[in-house]
RNA sequence: GCCGAAGUGGCGGAAUUGGUAGACGCGCUAGAUUCAGGGUCUAGUGGGAAAUUGCUCCCGUAGGGGUUCAAAUCCCCUCUUCGGCACCA
């Protein structure tokens, strides 16, 4: 053993021990317990950095405990490899996506590789391979024979200039295309022909399983339910006047439904232009909607916006009260939300009393608080809450609860409607104008019309031979040879669907596959996948905890239908690790700053550039523009991986932000010198020496070290159970710091150096998981053979931990007044007259009348007087 | 506005069930390592008062109130920060 640690050389020869041996490698073994540990994969933007390092760096943790306490763990990963940055750099350096993406593959693999953590790379794959993506287009085909796959003309965010749909994470803040082009015109709203997956079809399955979902964190739930908006009401039909028809209208509040006097259409529904065709409000609804339609989305449904509309010209009649109320057309009103129309009713809800007092509609208060009186004319906002119900024909006195109930009933007996639930959760856009994705197997004939790829011929192959250039349509509608196809049931010419999937559909079943990556009869061996999942622990960051997560529930469940997994939820834990942080320089003339753009310290930063003085640099998420990101590539070459992963757990629990401190690292790679430093003078005397076994009684400093041995493997071994690295690795500095100290490190009798054996054997195996390297070198020089990894996690003895003695404090009236060492054997009695016994005790007590003791076994006693 | 999480030394954080607040680390201080620097080892380190030395006391977990023998932990109110949703009918 080497008298310093050099960690490069070690990690790079347990890398290569490690893959030589197949360390990792597993398969389905039935005689064994499972344990499926999954990270988020990454997209595979060129390199690495500390948020993945963090995430992995936790999993890893978890994969290697597990296993050495003999779980036949599953660590697989591979690459969420389509998306919008492979094109952007097609766009900007000519370089094929493909090309891009397989590069940065390859890189990001030696990163990981180098950071040593535990992934079986034989199920490596990319979600970019077509092996992987023809079974996604197999999915569509079944989900759109079932209906869940389905095309509608719907408004999308549309950029001019681009000439192509934006996502709506693709728009600023300010409603500009995030490509920042000079003089924006704005994103607008344009109808488009988009895919959908059905996902509302699920919204009550995902709310209920929300509640079934105990391993999972109470804010992604929240997150989720919140997202998902479920809201009970009721439907009402609104008949028109003269005509058949009706407006059905979703409402929470049926209760009010006496005190509607208008209706409120959005801009987009059709009976907007409809019914005011042939009067004299056409031309203005039209022009209305006409500038809805081109106004920024953002701006129109933001709160502040003022309530403006135009009269259609119609009217409809209130169902209970025959009331003539005419039907408007208001910016507000959603068409996405219930069924695009809404029942006004000015007085108790603010939005309609805002509408009302600005075109002068009529107020009728049918809802009384229980204090004062309402008053429709003295009103100056709407009374939202609940109340007896007034000017409601039969339901008067009634309170809102209970009117809500009747009124329900009521609809539904007379046939204008009845209790209905409304969601928030829209349907999921898959539709993307854009080249690197996985084709949608469509064809259109102008004969079948929208034709299916059949099974047979799949996979649609995304073609290589593209000009990628962001300008215009779709690459793949430019592309001739692509789009220009035959169509399966009549033969006649036929033309390919050019769009391409949302990368959230790869995501959302890519775990299925690790558990049978080389399939190739179909997208997933039940058998393997039945054996894996779920996935017993699921970790990743917090910003996926609506999309991925909520789209990996919805096809885990089209999956179990469709009889591919047996799984209602894919993840039975979740685990949301926080953010990897550092401070940012701001200088107010040149904008964001390195840390080398800046000179001098505390209150007095300043900007090298320009002199201006900075304000000391509040802590961020890590990210390139802001200029505060750490290379994991630097930190692994100064200090090494297990330098790295040691602080990334060490620092914070693992659910918390981490801030980012270059002395904090520095801390980690001197625990690891200290310890190394312990071993490389001790590993020489103990090198065949065995640990004492359990049982050994022992006595003085022999007994004190053994103890603190064992309590360190209980406590390590509980804090990895329930994620406390940063508590687990400071329990093992604890235990080296007892060694250090202990006078048992110096003595050269056989017994003394079997209890020395044993403490710092411990250190290697508790050390493991969190760095791997750093301890198959110390398991290594201690002369044992086999990997570390092989072994078994070590056991705390029983006996061992005993306290013969414990510390028992005294509080006289809940004040800490003294404390005692006592045989742990004392019985409570005892223990009480000892308290008392103790001098300071008896001062303080002294002519008092001592009215309870209260004794909390092996810890305090409290004597109330 | 609604919902959720959080607030503990100079800093990151610990305290698993209400029972010694501040483990461990960083930083800082002192001593040792027969120069300095670095490294290492040892000790100290919440604030205040007291002190002819260790057997002293008070305050202290954002602030205020409460429950309890006992509160960082439970309850109520207020403040601050972060996150989510937000014209959703």
């Amino acid at each position: 053993m080497d008298q310093r640690y050099h960690p490069k050389e070690i990690e790079e020869k347990w890398q290569n021990f490690w893959e030589s041996q197949k360390l990792f490698k597993v398969t389905e073994d039935r005689n064994r317990k499972k344990y499926y540990l999954l990270e988020m994969f990454p997209y595979p933007s060129g390199k690495i950095h500390m948020g993945h390092v963090r995430n992995y760096s936790i999993g890893d943790v978890v994969a290697r405990y597990k296993k050495m306490r003999g779980f036949n763990v599953l660590h697989p990963m591979g690459w969420d490899a389509f998306g919008m940055p492979a094109e952007n750099a097609a766009i900007e350096h000519g370089v094929h996506p493909a090309k891009w993406t397989y590069e940065n593959i390859a890189n990001m693999k030696a990163q990981l590789k180098r950071m040593g953590f535990s992934y079986d790379w034989d199920r490596e794959f990319a979600t970019c391979d077509v092996s992987y993506y023809k079974w996604e287009q197999l999915f569509f085909l079944r989900m759109y024979e079932k209906g869940l796959a389905y095309k509608k003309r719907s408004f999308v965010n549309w950029c001019e200039i681009c000439k192509t749909v934006l996502a709506n994470e693709q728009v600023m803040s300010d409603g500009t295309c995030w490509r920042g082009h000079a003089d924006d015109p704005g994103v607008t709203q344009k109808e488009f022909d988009q895919w959908f997956f059905k996902i509302t079809d699920y919204a009550e399955e995902l709310l209920e399983w929300c509640d079934k979902l105990p391993g999972w964190p109470e804010r992604v739930l929240t997150m989720q339910r919140n997202w998902i908006g479920k809201s009970v009401g009721a439907e009402i039909h609104f008949p028109l006047e003269n005509s058949e028809e009706v407006i059905k209208v979703f409402t929470t509040r049926q209760d009010t439904v006496f005190g509607a006097t208008f209706m409120s259409l959005a801009p987009e529904h059709p009976l907007a232009l409809s019914l005011s065709k042939g009067t004299s409000q056409e031309e203005a609804v039209r022009s209305f909607v006409e500038k809805m339609r081109r106004q920024d989305w953002r701006k129109r449904t933001a709160e502040t916006t003022e309530k403006e509309g135009v009269f259609t010209g119609a009217y409809c009649l209130n169902p209970m009260t025959k009331a003539r109320m005419p039907i408007f057309v208001a910016n507000f009103v959603l068409m996405e939300y219930g069924t695009g129309a809404v029942m006004a009713v000015p007085t108790h809800d603010q939005r309609d009393f805002e509408f009302a007092k600005r075109y002068g509609l009529p107020l009728i208060v049918v809802v009384q608080p229980g204090d004062g009186k309402l008053s429709a004319e003295t009103m100056t906002e709407a009374y939202e809450g609940e109340g007896v119900l007034v000017n409601s024909g039969q339901f008067n006195g009634m309170h809102s609860a209970q009117a809500r109930e009747a009124i329900a009933e009521y609809l539904e007996k007379k046939g204008l409607g009845g209790k209905r639930v409304s969601y928030r959760l829209r349907d999921w856009g898959i539709s993307r104008q854009r080249y690197w994705g996985a084709p949608i197997p469509i064809i259109y004939c102008d004969r079948c019309g929208t034709v299916p790829v059949p099974e047979k011929d799949l996979p649609v192959v995304l073609p290589a031979n593209v000009e990628v250039t962001g300008m215009g349509e779709s690459p793949l509608a430019k592309l001739k040879e692509f789009v220009e196809t035959r169509c399966p049931k009549c033969g006649g010419p036929g033309r390919r669907e050019t769009d391409t999937m949302d990368t959230f559909v790869e995501s959302s079943w890519y775990f299925d596959r690790f558990a049978c990556p080389d399939y190739d009869e179909g997208p997933l061996d039940k058998k393997r996948v039945d054996y894996w999942m779920p996935v017993d622990q699921y970790i990743g960051g917090i910003e996926h905890a609506i999309l991925h997560l909520l789209y990996s529930r919805f096809f885990t469940r089209v999956l179990k239908e469709m009889g591919w997994v047996s799984v209602d939820e894919p993840f039975t834990n979740l685990l949301t690790q926080g953010m990897v942080c550092k401070e940012v320089y701001e200088c107010p003339r040149d904008g964001y700053l390195f840390p080398e753009e800046v000179e001098g310290q505390g209150e007095g930063f300043r900007c090298r550039k320009c002199g201006g003085q900075i304000s000391v640099g509040r802590l961020e998420k890590m990210s390139k523009s802001k200029k505060n990101v750490v290379d994991p590539e630097y930190l692994i070459e100064k200090y090494g991986a297990d330098t790295a992963r040691m602080f990334c757990l060490f620092a914070s629990p693992p659910e918390k932000d981490l801030d980012w401190s270059d002395q904090g690292v520095e801390g980690s790679f001197r625990f690891l010198n200290r310890v190394w430093r312990l071993f490389s003078e001790q590993h020489g005397r103990l090198k065949d020496v065995k640990a004492v076994p359990f049982g050994t009684a022992l006595e003085g400093d022999q007994k004190l070290l053994r103890q603190k041995t064992h309590k360190t493997i209980k406590k390590v071994t509980e804090d990895i159970e329930r994620f406390h690295f940063n508590t687990a690795i400071s329990a093992i500095m604890e235990l080296v710091n007892e060694i250090y100290l202990s006078p048992v490190k110096d003595q050269a009798d056989e017994l003394s150096k079997r209890v020395m054996r044993e403490a710092i054997e411990t250190v290697a195996l508790l050390l493991s998981p969190f760095v791997p390297h750093f301890a198959e070198e110390l398991w290594e020089a201690l002369g044992e053979k086999r990997s570390i990894i092989q072994r078994e996690w070590p056991d705390y003895d029983r006996e061992a931990v005993l306290e013969e003695e414990v510390l028992i404090v005294i509080q006289v009236n809940g004040k800490l007044r003294d404390r005692i060492t006592i045989p742990a054997s004392f019985g409570e009695n005892e223990v009480k007259a000892w308290a008392l016994k103790s001098e300071r005790i008896r001062k303080l007590t002294e002519g008092k009348e001592i009215k309870r003791v209260i004794l909390v076994p092996k810890k305090l006693v409290n004597i109330v007087c």
